[in-house]
RNA sequence: GGAGAGGUGGGUGAGUGGCUGAAACCAGCUCCCUGCUAAGGAGCCAUACGCAUUGCGCGUAUCGAGGGUUCGAAUCCCUCCCUCUCCGCCA
C-alpha cells in the first residue's frame, strides 16, 4: 500500500512511475474519493462530537434533577444524521481503500521501463559456462536415466507439475536445502525460522499477494479458508505484522526453508517439461526487516548472500536488474540471479531478490520506534531466494553431468552426501 | 471432541452504565538530589485518522473481533476468534 499522503501530495510525481510498471494511475477517480471522503470524515465526527457532548451533559442534569426530554430529543436527530453520514463514509472508505490496494509499488527511479523479461539489464555475470565434449542431457533425462526423478508417479499422486524424487537425487535435494541453511545462518548472520505452510487472509494481504494475486494460491476449503503459502516470504515478513519494534531489534536477518505452493494459474504451457516450474517446490528464503535509511544496501547485501550460494555450489550464474514490465506487484527494485542450465542452453532464474521499501510493512503494520523522532515508522521489508532448491537441483545436475549420464557431487555438499563425490 | 475459566496500555493488574483513553504498581524516558553506586523526589510515557498549524493544540476512533441494547458501553446482550486448566484422543 502506498502511503496516502505521498499520493496526495506528490500525485503526478507517483503517476509517472507507476507508467514504467505500465500501471495506469486513474486520478481523476483518486482525487474524487479523497474529496468526497475528506468532507464526509469532518461532517461524521463532527456530528458524533455533538451527540458525545449532549450525551454527557444529560447525565449531568439527569443528576441535578433537570428535565432531560429536550436534550433526548436532540440527540435523536443527531443520531439519525450521524448515522446516515458514518454509513456512507464506510463504504466509501472501503472503495478508497480498495482502490489503494490494488497499486503495485513505486519503482526505484534506477529501474528501466521495459516490457517483459528480455528487457531486463544484466548487471553482472560470474563463472563461465563449461564447454562440452558431448551434449549434454537436460535434468529430466539424467534424472529419468539415474531413476531419481519421477514425474509420471507424481502425476498419477497428485497431478501434472509435482516430481517424486528418490535415492541419491533425493538426497541430494535435502543437501542442497542444509547447505544454504547453514551458509546463512554460519557466514551471512541469518537467524533460521521455522513457519507455517498454510496462513489466512490477512496475512496474504500483508506481502501484498492478496486481494489481486488469489488465482496464483492454493485454497482450502473451511469456514476460516487457509491458502498453502506461495512463499516462505509471506510467513516470515509478516513475522512483524502489527507490531512496533525497538530499534535495537533491528536490522533482523530471517532464513526459512519452506515449501512453496503455487497454482501458477497464468502459466499453462510454459515450461511443462521438467521440474522447472512447479505447483510444489522447496525454497530457502532471506528476508530483511531494516531500518528505511539501510534498505538499498541490504538489498545488495541480500543479493550478495544469494549469489555467494551459487559461487560456493561453482555454478555459472548472472545477475539481471529487472525492468519495469518484469518487476513484481510488491517491489520498488528487484535483482534476478540466473544460473546457467545447459541442458537448456540458457539463463534460468533461481533467485528473485527484492526491496519493497514501506509497502508490505505498511499493509501489514510493521513499524519500528525511530529514537530519532521518537515516533513509530514504517521498517522496510526485503526477500529473496538463496536459493530455490529444486531450481538449484537441476542446475547441479546439468552443470555436474558427465558423458555416461552420472553426476558429480559439488565439493561442498559432499559433507551433506556421506562423503558421497558422484551420483550414478 | 467434552467441561470450565479468561481476553484491558510495553508488563502485572483495577475497573458491572456517564466524572475511565482507562486507577495503581513495574519497566522505560527527562529533570532534581547525589563523590560513585544504591536509595530518594518531580514530571513524562498507547496507536490511527482527521482538522488547525506560529505555538500550547482540537476532534474522532480503539479495553480480542463483529453486531445489538441505551441519550450514553471496557462495563449489559448475541455471534465469532483466541488463550489457559481438566478429561479424551494423538505424532
Amino acid at each position: 500500500m502506498l502511503d496516502p499522503k505521498l499520493v496526495r501530495s506528490q500525485t503526478e510525481e507517483i503517476a509517472r512511475r507507476l507508467k514504467v510498471k505500465h500501471f495506469d494511475f486513474d486520478r481523476a477517480t483518486f482525487d474524487q474519493l479523497e474529496e468526497r471522503r475528506r468532507a464526509l470524515q469532518v461532517k461524521t465526527e463532527n456530528l458524533q462530537s455533538e451527540q458525545n457532548r449532549r450525551s454527557k451533559s444529560i447525565g449531568k442534569a439527569k443528576a441535578a434533577g433537570e428535565d432531560i426530554q429536550p436534550l433526548l430529543d436532540e440527540v435523536e436527530q443527531l443520531k439519525t444524521d450521524r448515522s446516515a453520514a458514518e454509513d456512507e463514509l464506510r463504504v466509501l472508505q472501503e472503495e478508497l481503500n480498495g482502490f489503494l490496494a490494488a497499486i503495485p509499488n513505486v519503482p526505484d527511479e534506477a529501474v528501466q521501463p521495459g516490457d517483459s523479461e528480455d528487457d531486463n539489464v544484466e548487471i553482472r555475470k560470474w563463472g563461465e559456462p563449461r564447454s562440452f565434449s558431448f551434449e549434454p542431457r537436460d535434468h529430466v533425462a539424467l534424472g529419468e536415466q539415474l531413476g531419481g526423478l519421477d514425474f509420471e508417479t507424481a502425476t498419477r499422486l497428485a497431478h501434472s507439475r509435482f516430481a517424486v524424487m528418490r535415492g541419491p537425487v533425493a538426497r541430494l535435494h535435502r543437501a542442497l536445502a542444509q547447505f544454504m541453511i547453514n551458509l546463512h545462518t554460519d557466514e551471512h548472520g541469518y537467524t533460521e525460522a521455522y513457519l507455517p505452510y498454510l496462513v489466512n487472509a490477512d496475512t496474504l494481504y500483508g506481502t501484498g499477494q492478496l486481494p489481486k494475486f488469489e488465482a496464483d494460491l492454493f485454497k482450502m476449503e473451511g469456514e476460516n479458508p487457509l491458502y498453502l503459502i506461495p512463499t516462505a516470504e509471506v510467513p516470515a515478513t509478516n513475522l512483524v505484522s502489527d507490531s512496533i519494534l525497538a530499534d535495537d531489534e533491528l536490522p533482523l536477518k530471517l532464513v526459512c526453508h519452506t515449501p512453496c505452493f503455487r497454482s501458477e494459474a497464468g502459466s499453462y504451457g510454459r515450461d511443462t517439461r521438467g521440474m522447472i516450474r512447479q505447483h510444489q517446490f522447496d525454497k530457502v528464503e532471506l528476508i530483511h526487516i531494516v531500518r528505511p535509511e539501510e534498505s538499498d544496501a541490504a538489498l545488495d547485501a541480500l543479493t550478495g548472500h544469494a549469489e555467494k550460494v551459487l559461487q560456493l555450489l561453482e555454478l555459472p550464474y548472472r545477475v539481471m536488474d529487472l525492468c519495469g514490465g518484469d518487476i513484481g506487484f510488491a517491489a520498488a527494485r528487484t535483482f534476478d540471479l540466473e544460473v546457467w542450465l545447459p541442458g537448456q542452453g540458457k539463463y534460468r532464474e533461481i533467485s528473485s531478490c527484492s526491496n519493497t521499501r514501506d509497502f508490505q510493512a505498511r499493509r501489514m503494520h510493521a513499524r519500528w520506534r525511530n529514537p530519532e523522532t521518537k515516533k513509530p515508522e514504517s521498517v522496510h521489508t526485503l526477500n529473496g531466494s538463496g536459493l530455490a532448491v529444486g531450481r538449484a537441483l537441476i542446475a547441479v545436475l546439468e552443470n555436474y553431468q558427465q558423458e555416461d549420464g552420472s553426476v558429480l557431487v559439488p565439493e561442498v555438499l559432499r559433507p551433506y552426501m556421506g562423503g558421497l563425490e558422484k551420483i550414478q
